[in-house]
DNA sequence: AAAAAAC
């Protein structure tokens, strides 16, 4: 056995205690059957835990937000109800991880506001309507996160805002309520010409992140005529008569539906005063930016303001957003790129891809909390997945990726907030932005493509203060990028063992993958691997075939040292 | 690097 496998080893008994510790945390609540099913819920469970009652989100109603993600974030601190009700959640929530130093605030620019201190103190500073703070409390929104914190206070003082918070902390709220706040009044019920078209524009990557962020806005503007689209092909058609397009308040769109309808001049964008970009770095990526870069340039409002937000936003993409934008304040909240602490992550050696899903099969019969989220890298390997676990008899197996017809898609998020799924086999689609509230776990079955997936990935659970486990699935083929990865995880203080953070840097790991293996003397471990098992080595061909092919060379050639 | 959006 040599070095990597002997060490992987370490990697995988590591886990199994986390395994072990999960279910012992369950076998309390579950009873002391042994049973190979998930923990069954029913909407009259009375010993349902709050953070799984989603069935009470899905109809609008009460939610608890927990509030330990703002932790310390001010100094002009927050009324002593607050502070009362935190401790008094802490102490009930047996779940809850020790809270981290690392939350606080941190704000960049000219003049930042004054936070804002409770919900309630938005009336006298910003004259916001009672029936809007009504619904607010009606959401169950008590106390303001650190993103909103801040984040309400400088959008509602009508300036440029990039927000980069962590997964699970309520930016949607800190961008939606200063967009009904600052619009005052629904356009079908003004008098006043200049208020006539669409006032604000929410963009998002997904269809699925669009609708959810389309049903936070209805349940803000319960009981007032606002008119909210959430852009569709549907939709696009009624946009034909310019009198619906001027009764239009707010639009919520995926970026190449509304530049459809700005090139078919079905649609005009020069009276929108608030532009939103969720899960900024994604909308401006190389693929979107050019639409997105559109869709600023029609918003030709003297008053336009723009704010971007995400959990993660690199460097150079924070440059160009910050470009976009007029004396922008910048806040994070908490380290950038890093997870929320309450995310209890491992990783998990798995040599091939038989024993990865044998890997996952195992993890399936033992009891979990459903929902769980397990990613994989692309649509078909979604479906075969998914197909593969039905097979293997495990039950409400759910698949959504974007390959699926609309309303196939919108039938498997129905089920997934309905708690009908328990395995959600899925790709980057629901990676950004989805909140099911009762999601405790996420399996990363094939390996992120960069540090922002993974983070973006296992922030679908550990939201709002709750708890939630991500575990990752890693091959031999994952080794170039296993670092970066396992950085994050101890970052968020999640422990990693130690072999992995001695792995070369990977980029010398990647050349080393890309095809300089035959070198007998090479002792790194990757290199060392491929001279074993056959099938290691074909997973490694494989995986330097794929590599070669995207440069447009011929698989033998040696280009590793050319392409740096 | 690759799947993500939508037509």
């Amino acid at each position: 056995m040599d070095a990597f496998h002997a060490l992987s080893l370490g990697g995988a008994k590591f886990n199994k205690k986390r395994f072990q510790s999960q279910v012992q945390l369950f076998s309390g609540k579950a009873g002391e059957s042994s049973s190979s099913r998930p923990l069954k819920r029913t909407k009259d469970d009375a010993e349902l835990p709050p953070e799984l009652d989603f069935f009470k989100y899905d109809k609008g109603g009460k939610q608890t937000r927990a509030d330990s993600d703002k932790e310390e974030s001010s100094d002009n601190e927050s009324d002593d109800e607050a502070r009362a009700t935190k401790k008094r959640k802490l102490n009930d929530d047996k779940d809850a991880a020790p809270t981290p130093a690392s939350h606080r605030v941190t704000t960049k620019g000219q003049d930042v506001p004054q936070s804002l201190v409770s919900f309630a103190a938005l009336k006298d500073r910003f004259d916001v309507s009672s029936r809007l703070l009504q619904n607010l409390a009606d959401c169950g929104y008590k106390t303001p996160t650190g993103v909103q914190e801040y984040g309400i206070p400088i959008l509602l003082a009508g300036r440029d805002l990039a927000a980069i918070s962590p997964t699970g902390t309520g930016k949607t709220l800190a961008y939606t309520l200063p967009i009904f706040a600052s619009l005052k009044s629904p356009a079908s019920r003004s008098q006043d010409i200049a208020a006539a078209g669409v006032r604000a524009v929410i963009l998002a990557p997904t269809r699925e992140l669009a609708g959810q962020i389309y049903n936070e806005c209805l349940k803000l503007a319960q009981g007032r005529k606002w008119r909210i689209v959430l852009f569709s092909k549907a939709t696009a058609t009624t946009l034909a008569d310019k009198d619906v397009r001027d009764k239009i308040d707010i639009i919520i769109s995926t970026p190449l539906r509304l530049v459809a309808c700005l090139k078919s001049e079905t649609l005009e964008l020069d009276n929108v005063r608030h532009l939103v970009l969720d899960e900024a770095d994604r909308l401006l990526d190389t693929e979107f930016l050019e639409q997105v870069q559109e869709i600023f340039a029609a918003c030709s409002h003297k008053e336009l303001r723009t704010a971007v937000f995400s959990a993660t936003l690199p460097a150079g993409v924070e440059e160009m957003a910050m470009q976009m934008m007029r004396n922008p304040i910048r806040i994070v909240v908490g380290l950038k790129d890093t997870p929320l602490p309450l995310i209890a992550q491992s990783l998990v050696y798995v040599s091939s891809e038989s024993s990865k899903l044998l890997t996952l099969l195992q993890h399936l019969g033992q009891p979990y909390v459903p929902p769980l989220l397990v990613f994989v890298s692309t649509q078909p390997r979604a479906g075969s997945l998914a197909e593969e676990l039905v097979l293997h008899d495990v039950p409400n197996v759910d698949c959504l990726h974007a390959g699926m017809s609309k309303k196939e898609r919108e039938d498997a998020v129905t089920r997934m907030r309905n708690g009908e799924s328990w395995v959600m086999i899925t790709t980057e689609v629901m990676a950004r932005g989805m909140d099911f509230k009762g999601v405790r776990g996420v399996i990363n079955y094939d390996f992120p493509q960069s540090v922002q997936s993974y983070i973006h990935r296992i922030g679908r659970t550990g939201r709002a203060g709750q708890t939630g486990t991500a575990i990752t699935y890693f091959t031999d083929a994952d080794a170039p990028y296993l670092k970066s990865i396992a950085n994050v995880l101890l970052q968020s203080g999640s422990p990693v063992p130690e072999w992995i953070m001695k792995l070369p840097k990977p980029s010398k790991m990647k050349r080393r993958m890309m095809g300089k293996v035959k070198r007998g003397d090479d002792v790194s471990p990757a290199a060392r691997i491929t001279k074993g098992d056959t099938k290691k080595r074909r997973d490694m061909i494989a995986g330097s075939k794929r590599r070669k092919a995207r440069e447009g060379e011929a698989v033998d050639a040696d280009v590793g040292e050319a392409s740096s």
